[in-house]
RNA sequence: GCCGGCGUGGCGGAACUGGCAGACGCGAUGGACUCAAAAUCCAUUGGGGCUCACACCUCGUGCAGGUUCGAUUCCUGUCGCCGGCACCA
């Protein structure tokens, strides 16, 4: 209830009337607004500053208090850069393809267009209402036609370029056509459509489809067979990344593996770069190092063992100074050879097995990981190094997927193979010692680099060598001999790029008759989806596109699909690709093209992208770490892919990321455990009680979840206190990078501060300016510091203790209520001045009303930040605690700048001291300048 | 299991590069104002001891050690929580 008397108090009401008043001031204004080079109003002297913040997903839910956190920090660190000169660059935008807003609209019977447009415009109005300054001009969705117009050309673009393994970057495939064709050069080739057999032809003797085969093999987008992760509930293949402990990232339902010719992106050409180029960016180790992981580099070799009756079993190892070692192999049940060994003797168990383990689920193969399983296959491999003729085995410990999908078994000195060994009474041979000398237990394998023995055979000896010696030994023997040769394999796979699903970009691709593939023309995009009715995912035990059943826009001819006539007459029947492509495209690139989204010739101008992205990307990306891999490692790729081709002048996409911490919540837990709802609970101190029955529960930090309800949003909050509250609370709970607990009861804090820095300026009675009028020595020390710290915690991203710091100085200046005459407190005009411009960055709509009180004119978003006079920071006089044995025992004033000399003269002088000291003479006398001094006796 | 991060008052958190632990806020307590309350303003607020009181003493940054004149900060071990990876040969 507002008090008669203070008809002019800043509460939630008055809050909310100058913030929307001001957000459509600064929209007409157009203040945020931000020219591009060449454009009026661009100011070519000013450094440039791009600040990003990862792409939202707009859900039908809306944002809660979550979202804003990040979106804030943004804003404040670009409202302070723009107040120090920076052009900035600040957009916002929407990522709005992709799997939830599909489901949504299954669910929900309305067309996932509709539904994603509503909660769009729903984000959309509950950023405005936060008065982030975002450069609204420049958004957009991934779902606009102009947009994924340019998903769909760098698609193409990829899909026309090869990596040029010497010069170690993409080229246009034009190019290696070419030199085929001059060359008229050997290649292989499949002897059939669709076999898996190959034979090698000249390049002018192969038919058109051969040498499409070949080419594939080397695009960078290219069709590929593979195994890949189906997920019948969410009727779509997922990437391998989109796969946890074999269930979806999204959903958590079951992921089946099987074999599919889909769209994929050659992301493999390029993981050594990705990992080289992890030493460009100021990143989170946290995150490098998760990548370094995903990327998977190991260094070894590719040794060829001969097996009798089938040719050579390549194996890739990290440690072949242990090939005298190799006891056994073991190939992956999905390996050719098990086709060869099932036809044999004794087959049908082989393939019993390989059939099992290839139909379970990544999760019952890890499920059943303790223990070791596979069979013999009755096939013997010979060793290379010692003619030993060793058993093949299949075990499902033994992944496809990596290396050669086959491994040389060396129990004595890897624990994989030790425990299958002991499993199925295989030989153990030990062909490393230990460094200390000591004899190997034989209880675990001795994986820990030693000298090598045991290695000897004709005139190869690895015996007594260190690890790196017996590598580099036996590489080369083997090399010389065309046995095997030094590898560098990658965990990285092949990313897939292909979905099942209505909601995405369509492939600007169509196939002929026979099968092969030809590119829409750049002109004709974008390819649009067609308007679809039934865009329910088809139940089906194949992954099967729905966008099929839009039979007259798949079936079409050349002509109208776009296909240039000189690849194809454009009456030539044709169908179009009915995949789409994953949530992640759209979010591969946005950040280039809010350098210019409005550019209908290319996707961003060279102008644009040089001196928005230069010198090293974008300078701040602030997002969550739940991106760490994924979005992060695409969005690397398609940039590098870029770079090579000539169309971005940066190595790597974002200079410097930061990722904020999750917002959580308290939920209260009952004494056996079950959950409380947060509003059924009395939170009086020191016990929280729940209301209906009394009982004691216990406060617990969990994460916002509907379950709890203990979801907190943005609206309830603005409606409370207003948008500059939580702004502010936001960043006052802790660090940015931390994961904070919303508390309810801490939002006052922030509240009251903000009615203090307004009562500092308005007579809340009369609603009239009051002001000091004269400067307060204290007051004028302690805003001085203040905005020299803000300054310096902005730049650090520690808003939390630069919010201290400005309330700091409005308790310097708040008057106390026993002061007659106001106008002998508080701070002057220009000391309000100075500080609303360091308290804009957090709230920006009382800094700016308050601005308009004190008649500053134009806007306090567009004043410069303030200036601190270097000599209100520094003291005459500072205290120094004299420690004696360590231990504070006094404390003295020293000059600012005394010597060494001159403390120690002043602490020997003091009364406290000469009584601790009682006489003694200090032996040791450590003076730390301006800190403290410790005497020793 | 492996890798990374974090453990500080009743609560959220602060502490630059090894230099006075607890900034700032919440909560709590007392006071001023008020008929009263709210709001506001002022003061106190890590534990223990001692004192009329100021002062002073002592313990204290998950736990146990170590390095150092001095450790929340560095090192070793250990416990707990969070995140990532998980048969990658």
């Amino acid at each position: 209830m507002a008090d008669e008397d203070f008809t002019h108090r800043y509460d939630a009401a008055l809050a909310g009337e100058i913030e929307v008043r001001w957000q459509r001031e600064w929209q007409e204004r157009g203040l945020f607004r931000t020219a591009n080079p060449g454009e009026p109003g661009f100011d070519a002297a000013k450094p440039k500053y791009y600040i990003l913040d990862m792409f939202p997903y707009p859900s039908g839910a809306g944002l809660h208090v979550g979202h804003p956190e990040g979106y804030t920090a943004t804003d404040i660190v670009a409202r302070y850069k723009a107040a120090n000169g920076f052009n900035v660059l600040h957009p916002m935008g929407w990522d709005a393809f992709g799997l939830p807003a599909e489901q949504y609209a299954v669910q929900t019977g309305v067309h996932p267009a509709v539904t994603t447009k509503s909660a769009i415009d729903s984000f959309r109005r509950q950023l405005a209402r936060l008065g982030f300054r975002y450069d609204w001009s420049r958004e957009f969705g991934t779902i606009d036609p102009e947009y994924f117009r340019w998903t769909q050309w760098i698609w193409l673009l990829a899909y026309s370029s090869h990596y040029d393994t010497e010069a170690q970057a993409a080229r246009p495939i034009a190019e290696l056509e070419e030199q085929l064709a001059k060359l008229d050069a050997e290649v292989l080739v499949p002897v059939a459509r669709g076999s898996a057999g190959r034979v090698s032809l000249r390049w002018s003797v192969c038919a058109p489809w051969q040498r499409q085969s070949k080419l594939d093999d080397h695009r960078l987008a290219y069709l590929g067979e593979q195994s890949v992760n189906w997920c019948p509930k969410l009727g779509t293949v997922l990437a391998n990344e989109e796969v946890i402990d074999g269930l979806s990232e999204r959903g958590g339902h079951p992921v089946l593996r099987m074999p599919l010719r889909q769209w994929m992106f050659r992301i493999t050409a390029y993981a050594q770069r990705l990992l080289d180029d992890l030493a460009l960016v100021d990143w989170p180790d946290s995150t490098r190092t998760m990548q370094t992981e995903w990327i998977g580099r190991s260094a070894g070799a590719l040794v060829k063992f001969a097996v009798e009756g089938f040719g050579d079993l390549s194996v890739f190892t990290t440690r072949p100074d242990t090939l005298f070692g190799a006891t056994y192999m073991v190939v992956a049940p999905e390996h050719p050879l098990i086709a060869h060994a099932a036809s044999g003797a004794g087959g049908a168990t082989i393939a019993e097995y390989a059939q099992r383990a290839r139909n379970r689920s990544d999760v019952d193969r890890q499920a059943e990981s303790k223990e070791k399983t596979g069979v013999p296959l009755g096939l013997f491999a010979t060793n290379p190094v010692n003619d030993e003729r060793i058993p093949i085995w299949t075990a499902d410990y033994v992944l496809m997927g990596y290396g050669t999908g086959a491994i040389m078994a060396v129990p004595a000195h890897d624990e994989r193979d030790f425990e299958f060994a002991k499993r199925f009474g295989l030989p153990i041979r030990q062909v490393v010692a230990c460094l200390d000398g000591s004899a190997w237990t034989g209880e675990h394998a001795m994986s820990e680099p030693g000298l090598a023995c045991g290695s000897s055979h004709g005139d190869l000896t690895l015996d007594g060598l260190t690890q790196d010696a017996a590598i580099a030994r036996i590489v080369a023997w083997l090399e010389q001999r065309r046995l095997g040769e030094r590898r560098v394999n990658f965990k990285l796979r092949d990313w897939l790029f292909s979905r099942q699903r209505y909601w995405g970009e369509p492939f600007p691709v169509v196939f002929d008759k026979a099968g092969m593939h030809y590119p829409v023309s750049i002109s004709a995009l974008p390819v649009e989806l067609p308007v679809l009715a039934d865009y329910a995912p088809v139940v089906s035990d194949r992954p099967t596109p729905p966008l099929g059943k839009a039979t007259q826009w798949v079936n079409t001819t050349a002509g109208a699909a776009g296909v240039d006539p000189s690849l194809l007459p454009p009456s030539t029947p044709v169908t179009r690709e009915t995949n789409t492509m994953p949530g992640w495209a759209g979010s591969c690139w946005y950040y280039l093209r809010y350098c210019d989204p409005k550019n209908s010739v290319r996707f961003v101008s060279k102008e644009a992208e040089a001196y928005w992205m230069g010198p090293k990307g974008v300078d701040l990306y602030i997002g969550g770490s739940e991106h760490a891999v994924l979005h992060l490692l695409y969005a690397r790729f398609w940039h590098k892919m870029l770079y090579d081709l000539g169309e971005v002048s940066t190595k790597e996409p974002f200079a410097k990321l930061f990722h904020q911490g999750m917002i959580t919540s308290f939920a209260y837990e009952r004494a056996d455990g079950s959950l409380v709802p947060a509003s059924e609970v009395d939170l009086a101190e020191p016990q929280c009680r729940e209301l209906a029955t009394g009982a004691c529960v216990t406060r617990v930090v969990a994460k916002m979840s509907k379950s709890l309800k203990n979801v907190v949003t943005p609206d309830e909050v603005v409606a409370e206190y207003g948008a500059d509250t939580l702004r502010l609370y936001e960043m006052a709970m802790g660090p940015l990078a931390e994961s904070k607990p919303w508390n309810t009861r801490d939002i006052a804090g922030v509240f009251r501060f903000l009615q203090r820095v307004w009562r500092l300026a308005i007579d809340e009675r009369t609603g009239g300016t009051l002001l000091a009028r004269a400067p307060n020595a204290a007051v004028e020390r302690q805003l001085s510091r203040s905005i020299h710290k803000v300054g310096h915690d902005i730049e650090r991203l520690a808003f939390n203790t630069a919010i201290a710091a400005l309330i700091e100085a409005v308790n310097a200046a708040t008057r106390p209520t026993q002061l007659k005459d106001p106008e002998d407190g508080g701070f002057t005009r220009d000391q309000m001045s100075r500080f609303l411009r360091a308290l804009a960055p957090f709230a920006p709509h009382i800094a700016e009303e308050l601005w308009s009180h004190l008649g500053e004119g134009a806007s306090v978003s567009l004043a410069p930040w303030p200036s601190v006079d270097p000599l209100q920071l520094v003291d005459d006089t500072v205290e120094m605690p004299v420690q004696i044995q360590g231990k504070v025992r006094a404390r003295v004033m020293v000059p600012a700048g005394a010597d060494r000399d001159e403390v120690e003269r002043i602490v020997l002088a003091d009364a406290a001291v000469q009584e601790h000291l009682a006489g003694r003479a200090p032996t040791k006398v450590i003076v730390v300048p301006a800190r403290m001094v410790n005497l020793l006796v």
